[in-house]
DNA sequence: GATCGCATGTAAATGGTTACATGATTCG
DNA sequence: CGAATCATGTAACCATTTACATGCGATC
Protein backbone atom coordinates (compact mmCIF):
# COMPACT_ATOMS: atom_id res chain seq x y z
CA UNK A 1 0.00 0.00 0.00
CA UNK A 2 1.24 3.10 -0.96
CA UNK A 3 -0.80 5.62 0.29
CA UNK A 4 0.98 5.72 3.74
CA UNK A 5 4.37 6.30 1.46
CA UNK A 6 3.36 9.09 -0.28
CA UNK A 7 1.97 10.88 2.94
CA UNK A 8 5.87 10.17 4.33
CA UNK A 9 7.32 11.43 0.99
CA UNK A 10 5.38 14.81 1.13
CA UNK A 11 6.28 14.90 4.85
CA UNK A 12 10.03 14.34 4.23
CA UNK A 13 9.43 17.89 2.59
CA UNK A 14 7.86 19.88 5.40
CA UNK A 15 6.31 19.21 8.64
CA UNK A 16 2.82 19.42 7.58
CA UNK A 17 -0.93 19.56 8.71
CA UNK A 18 -3.13 16.82 7.23
CA UNK A 19 -5.69 19.12 5.91
CA UNK A 20 -2.61 20.57 3.99
CA UNK A 21 -1.32 16.81 2.76
CA UNK A 22 -4.88 16.34 1.48
CA UNK A 23 -4.68 19.95 -0.26
CA UNK A 24 -1.66 19.27 -1.81
CA UNK A 25 -2.31 15.59 -2.88
CA UNK A 26 -5.84 16.90 -4.49
CA UNK A 27 -5.34 20.69 -5.66
CA UNK A 28 -1.55 20.79 -6.32
CA UNK A 29 -0.66 18.10 -8.67
CA UNK A 30 1.08 15.15 -7.12
CA UNK A 31 -0.61 13.09 -9.67
CA UNK A 32 0.76 9.76 -9.11
CA UNK A 33 -1.88 8.52 -6.32
CA UNK A 34 -4.68 9.98 -5.13
CA UNK A 35 -6.04 10.02 -1.69
CA UNK A 36 -9.50 11.48 0.00
CA UNK A 37 -9.10 13.50 3.20
CA UNK A 38 -10.51 10.76 5.37
CA UNK A 39 -7.89 8.02 4.35
CA UNK A 40 -4.92 10.40 5.18
CA UNK A 41 -6.43 11.12 8.49
CA UNK A 42 -7.13 7.72 9.33
CA UNK A 43 -3.35 6.20 7.85
CA UNK A 44 -1.64 9.27 9.95
CA UNK A 45 -3.22 7.71 12.08
CA UNK A 46 -2.29 4.40 12.20
CA UNK A 47 1.30 5.82 11.13
CA UNK A 48 1.21 7.46 14.86
CA UNK A 49 0.58 4.04 16.14
CA UNK A 50 3.71 2.67 14.45
CA UNK A 51 5.77 5.55 15.20
CA UNK A 52 6.50 6.66 11.83
CA UNK A 53 5.19 9.73 12.22
CA UNK A 54 5.15 12.74 15.53
CA UNK A 55 2.63 15.57 16.00
CA UNK A 56 3.18 18.81 17.32
CA UNK A 57 -0.05 20.42 18.80
CA UNK A 58 -0.22 24.26 18.16
CA UNK A 59 -2.59 26.83 17.94
CA UNK A 60 -3.63 29.24 15.28
CA UNK A 61 -5.58 32.60 15.77
CA UNK A 62 -7.94 32.04 19.27
CA UNK A 63 -8.00 28.59 19.81
CA UNK A 64 -7.83 26.42 16.53
CA UNK A 65 -5.95 23.50 17.19
CA UNK A 66 -3.60 22.05 14.77
CA UNK A 67 -2.01 18.74 14.72
CA UNK A 68 1.49 19.25 12.82
CA UNK A 69 2.96 16.11 11.67
CA UNK A 70 6.71 15.35 11.13
CA UNK A 71 8.25 12.26 9.59
CA UNK A 72 10.57 10.07 12.52
CA UNK A 73 13.61 8.91 11.52
CA UNK A 74 11.94 5.26 11.42
CA UNK A 75 9.79 7.01 8.96
CA UNK A 76 12.11 7.96 6.74
CA UNK A 77 14.17 5.07 6.91
CA UNK A 78 10.87 2.91 6.03
CA UNK A 79 10.22 5.46 2.85
CA UNK A 80 14.00 4.73 1.96
CA UNK A 81 13.68 1.11 2.10
CA UNK A 82 10.63 1.16 -0.05
CA UNK A 83 12.05 2.87 -2.87
CA UNK A 84 14.80 -0.02 -2.70
CA UNK A 85 11.67 -2.42 -2.57
CA UNK A 86 10.17 -4.46 -5.42
CA UNK A 87 7.01 -2.09 -7.31
CA UNK A 88 3.67 -3.63 -6.01
CA UNK A 89 1.70 -3.08 -9.21
CA UNK A 90 -1.85 -2.77 -8.33
CA UNK A 91 -4.93 -4.76 -10.13
CA UNK A 92 -5.24 -3.60 -13.53
CA UNK A 93 -8.69 -1.52 -14.30
CA UNK A 94 -9.23 0.06 -17.48
CA UNK A 95 -12.75 1.48 -17.40
CA UNK A 96 -12.52 3.89 -20.31
CA UNK A 97 -11.11 0.94 -22.64
CA UNK A 98 -14.07 -1.87 -20.97
CA UNK A 99 -16.45 0.97 -21.62
CA UNK A 100 -14.90 1.02 -25.09
CA UNK A 101 -15.49 -2.47 -26.00
CA UNK A 102 -19.08 -3.02 -25.31
CA UNK A 103 -19.86 -0.31 -27.98
CA UNK A 104 -22.32 -2.09 -29.32
CA UNK A 105 -24.67 -1.81 -26.79
CA UNK A 106 -24.86 1.98 -27.04
CA UNK A 107 -26.10 4.26 -29.60
CA UNK A 108 -23.32 6.92 -31.61
CA UNK A 109 -24.87 9.77 -29.68
CA UNK A 110 -24.26 7.83 -25.83
CA UNK A 111 -21.06 6.71 -27.60
CA UNK A 112 -19.54 10.23 -28.22
CA UNK A 113 -20.78 11.82 -25.09
CA UNK A 114 -18.90 9.32 -22.71
CA UNK A 115 -15.58 9.81 -25.37
CA UNK A 116 -15.76 13.76 -25.33
CA UNK A 117 -16.19 13.56 -21.51
CA UNK A 118 -12.84 11.72 -21.29
CA UNK A 119 -11.15 13.61 -23.93
CA UNK A 120 -11.74 16.72 -22.01
CA UNK A 121 -10.96 15.52 -18.47
CA UNK A 122 -7.40 13.98 -19.73
CA UNK A 123 -6.67 16.64 -22.09
CA UNK A 124 -6.78 18.90 -18.93
CA UNK A 125 -4.76 16.74 -17.01
CA UNK A 126 -2.07 17.07 -19.30
CA UNK A 127 -2.02 20.43 -19.96
CA UNK A 128 -2.04 20.67 -15.56
CA UNK A 129 0.73 18.19 -15.84
CA UNK A 130 2.97 19.50 -18.51
CA UNK A 131 2.55 22.92 -16.91
CA UNK A 132 3.62 21.25 -13.81
CA UNK A 133 6.76 19.99 -15.11
CA UNK A 134 7.68 23.21 -16.93
CA UNK A 135 7.34 24.85 -13.15
CA UNK A 136 9.28 22.44 -11.85
CA UNK A 137 12.13 22.71 -14.06
CA UNK A 138 11.96 26.98 -13.43
CA UNK A 139 11.62 26.50 -9.57
CA UNK A 140 8.29 28.05 -9.51
CA UNK A 141 6.69 24.89 -8.52
CA UNK A 142 5.14 25.07 -4.71
CA UNK A 143 6.15 21.88 -3.27
CA UNK A 144 9.74 21.73 -4.93
CA UNK A 145 10.07 25.21 -3.53
CA UNK A 146 9.38 24.20 0.30
CA UNK A 147 12.00 21.54 -0.36
CA UNK A 148 14.64 23.61 -1.69
CA UNK A 149 14.61 25.43 1.37
CA UNK A 150 15.56 22.37 3.37
CA UNK A 151 17.69 20.23 0.93
CA UNK A 152 21.72 20.77 0.19
CA UNK A 153 21.73 22.51 -3.28
CA UNK A 154 23.80 19.65 -4.94
CA UNK A 155 21.25 17.23 -3.68
CA UNK A 156 17.74 19.61 -4.73
CA UNK A 157 19.14 19.54 -7.96
CA UNK A 158 19.25 16.13 -8.56
CA UNK A 159 15.77 15.67 -6.87
CA UNK A 160 14.65 18.27 -9.33
CA UNK A 161 16.01 16.79 -12.20
CA UNK A 162 13.87 13.29 -11.04
CA UNK A 163 10.78 15.06 -10.55
CA UNK A 164 10.83 17.11 -13.49
CA UNK A 165 11.34 13.96 -15.70
CA UNK A 166 9.08 11.86 -13.85
CA UNK A 167 6.05 14.71 -14.66
CA UNK A 168 7.26 14.79 -17.81
CA UNK A 169 6.51 11.13 -18.18
CA UNK A 170 3.06 10.50 -16.76
CA UNK A 171 2.12 14.15 -19.18
CA UNK A 172 3.40 11.91 -21.78
CA UNK A 173 0.80 9.25 -20.06
CA UNK A 174 -2.15 11.89 -20.31
CA UNK A 175 -1.46 12.47 -23.71
CA UNK A 176 -1.34 9.37 -24.79
CA UNK A 177 -5.10 8.92 -23.06
CA UNK A 178 -5.97 11.40 -25.30
CA UNK A 179 -4.97 10.22 -28.67
CA UNK A 180 -6.56 7.18 -27.74
CA UNK A 181 -9.83 8.51 -26.93
CA UNK A 182 -9.52 10.46 -30.46
CA UNK A 183 -8.48 7.18 -31.99
CA UNK A 184 -11.71 5.57 -30.48
CA UNK A 185 -13.88 8.55 -30.98
CA UNK A 186 -12.94 8.25 -35.05
CA UNK A 187 -13.54 4.51 -34.57
CA UNK A 188 -17.09 5.20 -33.29
CA UNK A 189 -18.07 7.05 -36.18
CA UNK A 190 -17.09 3.84 -38.58
CA UNK A 191 -18.56 1.78 -36.29
CA UNK A 192 -22.29 3.36 -36.32
CA UNK A 193 -22.37 4.54 -39.66
CA UNK A 194 -22.04 0.67 -41.29
CA UNK A 195 -25.33 -0.80 -42.46
CA UNK A 196 -27.16 1.50 -39.51
CA UNK A 197 -28.04 4.22 -40.34
CA UNK B 1 -17.86 -1.21 -9.07
CA UNK B 2 -17.19 -3.09 -12.34
CA UNK B 3 -15.97 -6.83 -11.16
CA UNK B 4 -20.01 -7.31 -11.13
CA UNK B 5 -19.92 -5.79 -14.66
CA UNK B 6 -17.45 -7.83 -15.77
CA UNK B 7 -19.10 -10.86 -14.24
CA UNK B 8 -22.42 -10.30 -15.66
CA UNK B 9 -20.48 -9.96 -18.98
CA UNK B 10 -18.93 -13.32 -18.96
CA UNK B 11 -22.00 -14.91 -17.92
CA UNK B 12 -23.75 -12.92 -21.33
CA UNK B 13 -21.52 -15.13 -23.60
CA UNK B 14 -22.78 -18.36 -21.78
CA UNK B 15 -23.39 -19.55 -18.24
CA UNK B 16 -20.23 -20.55 -16.53
CA UNK B 17 -18.98 -21.63 -13.28
CA UNK B 18 -17.20 -19.23 -10.83
CA UNK B 19 -14.18 -21.12 -11.74
CA UNK B 20 -14.40 -20.93 -15.65
CA UNK B 21 -15.26 -17.68 -14.98
CA UNK B 22 -11.75 -16.80 -12.62
CA UNK B 23 -10.08 -18.57 -15.22
CA UNK B 24 -11.45 -16.49 -18.31
CA UNK B 25 -10.29 -13.29 -16.19
CA UNK B 26 -6.77 -14.69 -15.55
CA UNK B 27 -5.35 -17.07 -18.14
CA UNK B 28 -6.83 -16.08 -21.04
CA UNK B 29 -6.65 -12.34 -21.93
CA UNK B 30 -9.59 -10.54 -20.55
CA UNK B 31 -7.04 -7.47 -20.01
CA UNK B 32 -9.51 -4.55 -19.00
CA UNK B 33 -10.44 -5.52 -14.93
CA UNK B 34 -8.39 -8.35 -13.01
CA UNK B 35 -10.07 -9.95 -10.32
CA UNK B 36 -9.00 -13.25 -8.13
CA UNK B 37 -11.15 -15.99 -7.33
CA UNK B 38 -13.09 -15.12 -3.81
CA UNK B 39 -13.72 -12.00 -5.00
CA UNK B 40 -15.35 -13.43 -7.78
CA UNK B 41 -17.30 -16.17 -5.49
CA UNK B 42 -18.30 -13.69 -3.33
CA UNK B 43 -19.72 -11.14 -5.99
CA UNK B 44 -21.84 -14.46 -7.15
CA UNK B 45 -23.17 -15.02 -3.79
CA UNK B 46 -24.13 -11.62 -3.58
CA UNK B 47 -25.40 -11.18 -7.30
CA UNK B 48 -27.77 -14.52 -6.42
CA UNK B 49 -28.59 -12.58 -3.67
CA UNK B 50 -30.05 -9.63 -6.37
CA UNK B 51 -31.49 -11.68 -8.58
CA UNK B 52 -28.89 -10.60 -11.16
CA UNK B 53 -27.85 -13.90 -11.28
CA UNK B 54 -29.19 -17.79 -11.16
CA UNK B 55 -27.25 -21.06 -10.93
CA UNK B 56 -27.79 -24.67 -11.41
CA UNK B 57 -26.51 -27.09 -9.30
CA UNK B 58 -25.17 -30.44 -11.53
CA UNK B 59 -22.89 -33.27 -10.61
CA UNK B 60 -19.89 -33.35 -13.14
CA UNK B 61 -18.16 -37.50 -12.58
CA UNK B 62 -19.37 -39.31 -9.55
CA UNK B 63 -20.13 -36.92 -7.05
CA UNK B 64 -18.74 -33.54 -7.79
CA UNK B 65 -20.69 -30.39 -6.93
CA UNK B 66 -20.52 -28.37 -9.66
CA UNK B 67 -22.56 -24.80 -9.24
CA UNK B 68 -23.70 -23.03 -13.05
CA UNK B 69 -24.11 -19.51 -13.37
CA UNK B 70 -26.83 -18.00 -15.74
CA UNK B 71 -27.53 -14.14 -16.18
CA UNK B 72 -31.12 -13.05 -15.39
CA UNK B 73 -33.17 -10.52 -17.24
CA UNK B 74 -32.70 -8.21 -14.57
CA UNK B 75 -29.11 -9.31 -15.16
CA UNK B 76 -28.99 -8.49 -18.85
CA UNK B 77 -30.95 -5.46 -18.07
CA UNK B 78 -28.14 -4.14 -15.48
CA UNK B 79 -25.49 -5.05 -17.87
CA UNK B 80 -27.14 -2.83 -20.62
CA UNK B 81 -27.95 0.19 -18.12
CA UNK B 82 -24.54 0.04 -17.05
CA UNK B 83 -22.98 0.68 -20.48
CA UNK B 84 -25.32 3.70 -21.14
CA UNK B 85 -23.60 5.30 -17.87
CA UNK B 86 -21.14 7.35 -17.24
CA UNK B 87 -17.70 5.85 -16.50
CA UNK B 88 -16.82 5.46 -12.96
CA UNK B 89 -13.28 6.37 -12.76
CA UNK B 90 -10.83 4.58 -10.39
CA UNK B 91 -8.18 6.71 -8.44
CA UNK B 92 -5.01 7.55 -9.50
CA UNK B 93 -2.44 5.15 -8.83
CA UNK B 94 0.66 5.07 -11.04
CA UNK B 95 2.97 2.89 -9.17
CA UNK B 96 5.62 3.04 -11.87
CA UNK B 97 5.90 6.26 -12.36
CA UNK B 98 5.77 7.29 -8.53
CA UNK B 99 8.59 5.09 -7.76
CA UNK B 100 10.80 6.78 -11.02
CA UNK B 101 10.07 10.23 -9.36
CA UNK B 102 12.26 8.77 -6.32
CA UNK B 103 15.16 7.85 -8.05
CA UNK B 104 17.66 9.82 -6.34
CA UNK B 105 17.04 7.47 -3.31
CA UNK B 106 18.17 4.49 -4.82
CA UNK B 107 21.43 3.41 -7.05
CA UNK B 108 21.50 2.52 -10.80
CA UNK B 109 21.92 -0.89 -10.12
CA UNK B 110 18.46 -0.90 -8.22
CA UNK B 111 17.23 1.17 -10.58
CA UNK B 112 17.98 -1.08 -13.55
CA UNK B 113 16.29 -4.09 -11.99
CA UNK B 114 13.13 -2.65 -11.16
CA UNK B 115 13.07 -0.92 -14.44
CA UNK B 116 14.11 -4.22 -16.18
CA UNK B 117 11.52 -6.21 -14.09
CA UNK B 118 8.79 -3.53 -15.68
CA UNK B 119 9.50 -3.51 -19.39
CA UNK B 120 9.79 -7.49 -19.01
CA UNK B 121 6.43 -7.81 -17.64
CA UNK B 122 4.50 -4.89 -19.79
CA UNK B 123 6.64 -6.56 -22.91
CA UNK B 124 4.85 -9.61 -21.81
CA UNK B 125 1.55 -8.38 -22.11
CA UNK B 126 1.94 -6.27 -25.00
CA UNK B 127 3.03 -9.51 -26.84
CA UNK B 128 -0.38 -11.24 -25.61
CA UNK B 129 -2.63 -8.32 -26.59
CA UNK B 130 -1.24 -8.30 -29.90
CA UNK B 131 -1.76 -12.19 -30.54
CA UNK B 132 -5.36 -12.03 -29.31
CA UNK B 133 -6.30 -9.07 -31.10
CA UNK B 134 -5.16 -11.08 -33.98
CA UNK B 135 -7.11 -14.27 -32.45
CA UNK B 136 -9.88 -12.34 -32.12
CA UNK B 137 -10.31 -10.47 -35.79
CA UNK B 138 -9.60 -14.40 -37.13
CA UNK B 139 -12.22 -15.71 -34.68
CA UNK B 140 -9.35 -18.41 -32.87
CA UNK B 141 -10.22 -16.52 -29.86
CA UNK B 142 -11.99 -18.95 -27.57
CA UNK B 143 -14.77 -16.98 -25.91
CA UNK B 144 -15.53 -15.14 -29.16
CA UNK B 145 -15.66 -18.67 -30.43
CA UNK B 146 -17.94 -19.25 -27.66
CA UNK B 147 -20.06 -16.26 -28.71
CA UNK B 148 -20.17 -16.58 -32.40
CA UNK B 149 -22.63 -19.57 -31.11
CA UNK B 150 -25.04 -18.41 -29.67
CA UNK B 151 -25.61 -14.77 -31.52
CA UNK B 152 -26.85 -14.08 -34.71
CA UNK B 153 -24.46 -13.28 -37.32
CA UNK B 154 -24.86 -9.49 -37.73
CA UNK B 155 -24.66 -8.80 -33.95
CA UNK B 156 -21.70 -10.93 -33.90
CA UNK B 157 -20.00 -9.23 -36.61
CA UNK B 158 -20.72 -5.85 -34.65
CA UNK B 159 -19.30 -7.20 -31.09
CA UNK B 160 -16.23 -8.73 -32.78
CA UNK B 161 -15.08 -5.27 -34.52
CA UNK B 162 -15.44 -3.38 -31.32
CA UNK B 163 -13.55 -6.15 -29.59
CA UNK B 164 -10.87 -6.33 -31.90
CA UNK B 165 -10.49 -2.78 -31.72
CA UNK B 166 -10.63 -2.43 -28.13
CA UNK B 167 -7.83 -4.90 -27.46
CA UNK B 168 -5.88 -3.09 -30.07
CA UNK B 169 -5.93 -0.23 -28.42
CA UNK B 170 -5.24 -2.11 -24.74
CA UNK B 171 -2.48 -3.28 -26.60
CA UNK B 172 -1.38 -0.19 -27.57
CA UNK B 173 -1.57 1.18 -24.06
CA UNK B 174 1.22 -1.86 -23.24
CA UNK B 175 3.29 -0.85 -25.83
CA UNK B 176 3.45 2.64 -24.40
CA UNK B 177 4.57 1.99 -21.10
CA UNK B 178 6.98 -0.16 -22.79
CA UNK B 179 8.30 2.48 -24.56
CA UNK B 180 8.32 4.94 -21.62
CA UNK B 181 10.46 2.50 -19.22
CA UNK B 182 12.86 2.41 -22.34
CA UNK B 183 13.19 6.27 -21.84
CA UNK B 184 13.33 5.86 -18.35
CA UNK B 185 16.23 3.26 -18.20
CA UNK B 186 18.00 5.87 -20.87
CA UNK B 187 17.16 8.59 -18.17
CA UNK B 188 18.77 6.27 -15.32
CA UNK B 189 21.99 6.10 -16.87
CA UNK B 190 22.80 9.95 -17.49
CA UNK B 191 20.55 10.43 -14.04
CA UNK B 192 23.44 8.25 -12.53
CA UNK B 193 26.58 8.93 -14.59
CA UNK B 194 26.42 12.51 -13.97
CA UNK B 195 28.64 13.85 -11.29
CA UNK B 196 28.41 10.20 -9.19
CA UNK B 197 31.10 8.15 -10.92
C1' DG C 1 -23.70 37.72 10.44
C1' DA C 2 -23.34 34.74 6.53
C1' DT C 3 -20.55 32.25 3.67
C1' DC C 4 -16.45 30.08 2.36
C1' DG C 5 -12.36 27.88 3.33
C1' DC C 6 -9.45 25.83 7.14
C1' DA C 7 -9.11 21.91 10.07
C1' DT C 8 -10.01 17.33 12.16
C1' DG C 9 -12.02 13.63 12.62
C1' DT C 10 -15.69 9.20 13.17
C1' DA C 11 -18.86 5.49 11.53
C1' DA C 12 -20.74 2.40 8.47
C1' DA C 13 -20.48 0.04 4.49
C1' DT C 14 -18.24 -1.78 0.62
C1' DG C 15 -14.54 -3.69 -1.88
C1' DG C 16 -10.42 -6.38 -2.17
C1' DT C 17 -6.40 -9.35 -0.59
C1' DT C 18 -4.37 -13.20 1.68
C1' DA C 19 -4.57 -17.20 3.79
C1' DC C 20 -6.90 -21.09 4.88
C1' DA C 21 -9.79 -25.24 4.10
C1' DT C 22 -11.64 -29.00 1.59
C1' DG C 23 -12.42 -32.38 -1.65
C1' DA C 24 -12.94 -34.45 -6.65
C1' DT C 25 -11.10 -35.56 -11.14
C1' DT C 26 -7.77 -36.43 -14.60
C1' DC C 27 -3.65 -37.85 -16.46
C1' DG C 28 0.79 -39.71 -16.45
C1' DC D 1 -0.63 -43.51 -6.67
C1' DG D 2 0.85 -38.88 -6.86
C1' DA D 3 0.61 -34.40 -8.90
C1' DA D 4 -1.82 -31.05 -11.27
C1' DT D 5 -5.90 -28.96 -11.98
C1' DC D 6 -10.91 -28.55 -11.26
C1' DA D 7 -14.06 -26.64 -8.02
C1' DT D 8 -16.06 -23.96 -4.09
C1' DG D 9 -15.90 -21.50 -0.53
C1' DT D 10 -14.86 -18.96 4.44
C1' DA D 11 -12.47 -15.81 7.65
C1' DA D 12 -9.68 -12.21 8.90
C1' DC D 13 -7.82 -8.30 7.64
C1' DC D 14 -6.83 -4.15 5.10
C1' DA D 15 -8.13 -0.25 2.01
C1' DT D 16 -11.44 2.87 0.39
C1' DT D 17 -15.68 5.46 -0.07
C1' DT D 18 -19.48 8.01 1.59
C1' DA D 19 -21.70 10.28 4.75
C1' DC D 20 -21.81 12.58 8.76
C1' DA D 21 -20.27 15.83 12.44
C1' DT D 22 -18.12 19.74 14.39
C1' DG D 23 -16.14 24.09 14.96
C1' DC D 24 -12.78 28.10 13.98
C1' DG D 25 -11.10 32.03 10.99
C1' DA D 26 -11.26 35.37 7.45
C1' DT D 27 -13.62 38.37 4.65
C1' DC D 28 -17.41 40.70 2.49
Amino acid sequence: MSTKHIIMSMLEIAPMTGYEIAQNLSTSVVPFWSATASQIYNALKSMKENNLVETENSIRGEKMNVEQYTLTDTGRKELDDWIQDDIQYIPIREPFLLWSSYMEKCTLEQALSVIDKHIEKFEKRARQLEEATYKIQTNEYKLMKMRSESTPKEKFKKIQMARAFAYGEIAAKARFEVEQAKRIRQFAYSFFSENDL
